[in-house]
DNA sequence: CCGCTGACTCGCG
DNA sequence: ACGCGAGCCAGCG
């Protein structure tokens, strides 16, 4: 299993997401700071979640609920809680992504610009 | 050390 | 739309 301090961490980027918003496993990785870790890591993560986790609000690229391969009772939970906070769903059944889904804050790169170059 | 396996993703046919 | 393979990286036998 990866190891605990890599869960915590990505456990940290997931508790960020706000309800009625998801992120991709993906975009949870990316944002994920520490060393490399990738979406398949993610996934492995969210099986452990802890309570106060929204492990629910994390989902496939495109909308898609991939633990449905896996687990039909725990998609359909996935879906409820989902709808539940308002997330838009497709015709399809998937999350429409360009409605729900989060939008890390991101810190504006402050260009350094000291007084003499200008 | 090798190979297989994942709540993954992307690209190609 | 759908399957397949390759990349991905940690864990396990």
């Amino acid at each position: 299993m990866e190891s605990q301090s890599a869960m915590d961490a990505i456990f940290g980027v997931v508790r960020q997401v706000p309800a009625g918003r998801v992120a991709t496993y993906g975009q949870i990785a990316d944002l994920t700071p520490g060393c490399r870790v990738t979406a398949r890591m993610v996934g492995q993560a969210m099986r452990f979640a802890s309570e106060g986790v929204p492990w629910h609000r994390v989902i496939g690229a495109g909308g898609n609920l991939p633990i449905g391969r896996r687990d039909a009772v725990l998609e359909r939970e996935q879906q409820s809680l989902l709808a539940a906070e308002g997330v838009i769903f497709t015709a399809a059944g998937k999350v429409d992504l360009s409605r729900s889904q989060w939008h890390a804050f991101e810190m504006p790169v402050v260009i350094p610009r000291t007084p003499h170059d200008r």
